[in-house]
DNA sequence: TCGAATTTTCAGTAAGTTCTGAAATATGAT
DNA sequence: ATCATATTTCAGAACTTACTGAAAATTCGA
């Protein structure tokens, strides 16, 4: 793969833009992006020379993929050299992004408002403060609950689930008012 | 409010943190969470000096955040200059957020997608990469109408359904054996 | 219309980050 | 152990972004 298709060119390069405006840096973006289309594994030398990138650039880059879990290290049979390779599915790596994201920011940003919660107010502003930070660490945790939860859906039915918007809403409102469910606590 | 109480700090500089990791700069984050907890609105002299920005700052970090569309611009009776509040309900700030993150990288990635997806593939590697391509922007796709759907969900069913959480898929399963959505698409 | 108050713009600088090449380190085959 | 190959580290250069102060523009009251 010495020069790159303009369809893994154009890919490569929105990515890189995408990832600047994300925490992710732009080469490390464009790293990813190509290692996701590639049909083989690359390693650290195949990626320097389709991007264009020093090697030690690729080397510090794939450390990043590799803290975000992004990419999987692997290592072909009679040579030495490391090889990288992306999950295909895109549920995988989105599942892998909100974990990452979840870890380095909502946790934080949680435990952040808890502890400015748990002080007592002074005055009437730190009153108030405390009433919208409440608010906040409110929905963020019920998201967060949430997400855990519906993670561990089975794929099929989560895609049905997304597919029928909300048409659950008339479900919802259909059983609850009918009492249906069968031993379970659905209706809140 | 000539300073500001340790919570409000706190509060504010972790704000800061978080801001730079997506796409909004430590300043502008910091003005952010700064209106979001004050109980009134402020000016853009109250914001640099609380924060000790520059005046010029400010403006420009004002400007950012009514183009996110996050702070409301109003004007006090007898008074010229411009004060800014933000909505204090978390919800409203999360569609807000959602719909600007939306437009500014999803539809742009979408459209890129479709457009990569639309080139007849000319070799294998080609082929393969529009097939993982196209795994991601069915993703996408399907997340953003979901979502879409959702956010015009009755606020409290929201709530409910997901404190449900995975609950749901088992309601799911059970008006599906049983046939009983009422003139709904529900089983996919 | 003038002038004070307020906001915006913008060029320059400061600060921060990304990237490179060279050197150091590690790895594994012989 | 030695050597060749592969990877990592790191200081500084290059680049990018953020911030400031000064000047310009706008707004509104008198």
């Amino acid at each position: 793969m010495v020069s790159l298709s303009p369809l893994v060119k154009s890919f490569v390069s929105h990515f890189g833009e995408m990832g600047s405006r994300w925490g992710i840096n732009r080469t490390v973006g464009q790293m990813y992006a190509l290692i996701f289309v590639s049909p083989q594994p690359l390693n650290a030398d195949d990626i320097a020379e389709a991007l264009e990138f020093s090697r030690s650039n690729v080397s510090m880059g794939l450390k990043e993929l590799q803290a975000w879990r992004l990419v999987r290290l692997l290592h072909m049979p009679g040579d030495r050299r490391e090889y990288f390779e992306a999950p295909s599915d895109a549920w995988e790596i989105f599942r892998t992004l909100a974990e990452e994201r979840r870890r380095r920011e909502i946790e934080p940003t949680l435990s952040m408002l808890r502890s400015a919660l748990l002080e007592p107010p002074t005055t009437e502003e730190d009153r108030i403060a405390q009433q919208r930070m409440k608010g906040m660490h409110d929905l963020i945790e019920l998201m967060s609950t949430w997400f855990d939860d519906v993670q561990r859906m089975d794929h099929k039915t989560l895609v049905q689930l997304m597919k029928m918007g909300s048409k659950v809403q008339r479900l919802l409102e259909f059983t609850g008012k009918m009492k249906l469910v069968p031993g379970g606590k659905a209706s809140a």
